[in-house]
DNA sequence: TCCCGCTTGTGAAAACGTTCACCTGCCCGC
DNA sequence: GCGGGCAGGTGAACGTTTTCACAAGCGGGA
């Protein structure tokens, strides 16, 4: 996208929220040491592609012990720079923006949202979560949030977009099903639920009128 | 993921959804023809990608002219499946659910929800979209739905996936944030928004201090 | 202390996806 | 009907990601 460095795949990144993910469940689950082997057991992959992931950000194994849970968590929240709190604006508040704020996972992972920003009037001075629905016009003068977040219908997509870069947030998550241009610099990420349908519907009519595999064939 | 066939790329899958968007719009704007430059440059992608992407389906193109807008998409239509209605069983009536019912781009591109469930007591016998919200005990019975839909909280989330293939769906898109076991044969493809953020988080943590680079540099 | 089974870390190889470069074909103007 | 420019199709080159395979390190037991 528009990564300015670009020294990890992205891939590697999805993967470490994956075994984040899982050492989050081990964890709670009071288990002390884990297996590259089980890590990728609980995920699609292999356990030299774990062990290949985390040695890009170094050695946090022991050599026939495995990893150890609470320290392995630590530093990938490090990596992911989940260690911090995120301030985040979210434009559009509708059923995207509404079950943003009311995923607790979200703050209970370091992001804030700090403002709700909507154009309806139905839905402006509205409180959504803990903050009062503001105008959009009000967006320029929105202030310290590193992160914007795009819950808006795709006319509104782009528009939206430059308005949060010039308000300062260095990444853009995007609900809308639309490609938008942003600066260099800027971080962009895409949720696509069309594209998903799409890919599902793809792959469903190739396999149409085929007999399902069982497992283990 | 679980798909029996994988003779195309996932990424060739995803940018033949961009294709397509591109070609609504610009058949939209009543343009006759289109090169694969020109399609690309809607997009982030070269022309040599599109030229590729397509050519593992078939010769659409004209040499000297480029594609025929009206073709192409109906040729992009026809691969993806989107020939086509497909039925849709959603489980969770909460945010995202209404979101998907009430984004009119589902049913315009052929999916059709078919029937929706919920476990709330609240939700129940509610009217969602143009459907009545049934007790997720009524999965079962349920019948013709080709995809399922998992919006629920990620608790149920494995629970959903498996009455959802017990009840024949041969695909399904999950919004819960954790990696579902399905059997071989059955199409996953997961929305998740948390890793999305985390994305972001990471990169953003990786450029912290820097100077934003100005576009162009 | 030494051996053995286990598991990491990592170069090397393989697989995969993208980009390049060029040939082919088409339209248009003359 | 002929030539020039444009644009698609495609094998080959390239780069990246994944997998393989094995040396190195650790703990435990005799």
């Amino acid at each position: 996208m528009t990564d300015p460095m670009k020294r990890f795949s992205e891939s590697t990144i999805r993967r470490l929220s994956h075994y984040y993910r899982v050492l989050e469940e081990v964890h709670a689950e009071g288990q002390r040491m884990i297996s590259s082997h089980l890590l990728a057991e609980r995920e699609d992959i292999t356990s030299a592609q774990v062990r290949k992931d985390l040695s890009y950000f170094g050695s946090f194994g022991r050599r026939g012990l495995g990893y150890n849970v609470e320290h392995l968590r630590t530093e990938i929240r490090a990596i992911l720079g989940l260690d911090r709190r995120w301030r985040v604006a979210l434009v559009g508040a509708g059923h995207i923006g509404a079950a943003l704020l009311a995923y607790r996972g979200f703050r209970d992972q370091g992001f804030d949202v700090v403002a709700v920003f909507d154009s309806s009037p139905e839905r402006i001075g509205k409180t959504l979560g803990d903050v009062v629905v503001q105008d959009i016009a009000k967006l320029p003068e929105c202030e310290g949030a590193e992160m914007g977040v795009i819950a808006t219908p795709v006319r509104a997509a782009q528009e939206v977009a430059d308005m949060l870069v010039a308000a300062g947030v260095r990444g853009i998550l995007n609900f809308a099903p639309r490609k938008l241009r942003v600066p260099e610099g800027i971080t962009l990420r895409n949720v696509d639920m069309t594209m998903e349908f799409e890919s599902l519907s793809f792959v469903l009519s190739q396999t149409r009128g085929k007999p399902r595999r069982r497992a283990g064939e």
